[in-house]
DNA sequence: GTCTATACTGTGATAGAC
DNA sequence: GTCTATCACAGTATAGAC
């Protein structure tokens, strides 16, 4: 039917404008920091005026939700290729999973503070957007259970001391990898401490 | 002189309304968030117009910036205590410091906003307003020495540990203790890696 | 001297013309 | 779909009332 032919090239069109756009905003936020989005710049940047950005995102906050979901959805693609990139080990892919983790998180802070630091007013992240990080939360746990580490402390313990790297070392010295090269011997501290029989049995 | 009196009476004044101005705008942040704060709702808040309160402080980022001095005053002080507050042993002093620094940080989320994520554009804070953070650091070097640990990577392990229970705490919890309370065992695996002596010689 | 009134620029957002 | 016009509100600045 050249009816739903129209409505599909219009809806491809459509999708591969907001896909200019999306991409414009990356650039700008890039540039200019989070918080300095504005849709004028936007609009300037894909050849239109502020308002016309309405047509494709129902607001501001739409915008930034599109950018969470693509960040999150990206993340868990670099996991899956990390998990996938050498040896089956659990503690290898541990390793490499956390390198591919530290390694997105630090080569676009921007994209980290989207993600991670909830510092724009009123955005909270829909539950399309967000599920991705679910998904990504639960395969670190069969993870780290593989890996002979079986406790909601120590998993809690993880993710806090790879955000922590991640906070020192975009605060601190953006780009470097300063706090970046310790992960090797943080996962030895912590696989030390809480894998299945490191520990002596009565010590706690 | 009368001169100097009625000088020192005005300045005294002017004190005054600079303090009941970054109270409220404690308050307000507190309330709307920490980029949400606006001049008028801040001169609302003291019973003036916003125009006025340029009278007090040149621009909005130096109240911010008076904000950010005060919150680092407060935390090398909150330390002060924390280590006078108890035995004299090293690890103690450290475990208490540490505490000390979790609360601060979690009992008021903005605050650690404003201090350790670089979220309000445009914002840097003057070097008298950062230099309590700077003597903090260095308090903290000399802890950990103190405890057996003398390394660079140990450090920056310390600090990424500590920013990243307070980072997991106020972004998934906040308000509760989830990874607060993990603090003391962090504590126990960082010291068996990195203190003096913990480790076999020729282990690397 | 301190506050008020007013204005300028820039923001997100909406309604309606074409 | 994109535009013009417009709105309410933001930070900032200056002139003038008292």
């Amino acid at each position: 039917m050249s009816g739903a032919s129209v409505r599909d090239r219009r809806s491809e069109r459509a999708e591969a404008t907001r896909r200019e756009i999306l991409d414009a905003a990356w650039a700008l936020v890039r540039e200019e920091g989070l918080a300095s989005l504005t849709m004028r710049d936007l609009g300037a940047r894909v050849g239109m005026k502020a308002q016309s950005l309405y047509g494709y995102f129902p607001s501001k906050h739409a915008i930034y939700d599109a950018m969470f979901g693509e960040a999150n959805r990206d993340l868990v693609a670099r996991w899956r290729v990390a998990a996938a990139a050498g040896p089956p080990e659990p503690v290898a892919v541990l390793r490499r999973r956390s390198v591919a983790f530290l390694e997105f998180c630090v080569e676009d802070p921007v994209r980290h503070q989207l993600l991670f630091q909830r510092t724009i007013p009123g955005f909270q992240p829909s539950p399309e957007s967000y599920a991705p990080a679910i998904e990504g939360l639960e395969d670190l746990r069969t993870r780290l259970q593989a890996c002979g580490v079986d406790d909601l402390r120590a998993w809690d313990t993880w993710t806090a001391m790879l955000a922590g790297l991640v906070a020192q070392q975009n605060a601190n010295e953006p780009g470097g990898d300063r706090w970046l090269r310790l992960v090797d011997e943080c996962i030895d501290m912590f696989l030390a401490h809480w894998a299945r029989g490191a520990r002596p049995e009565g010590e706690d």
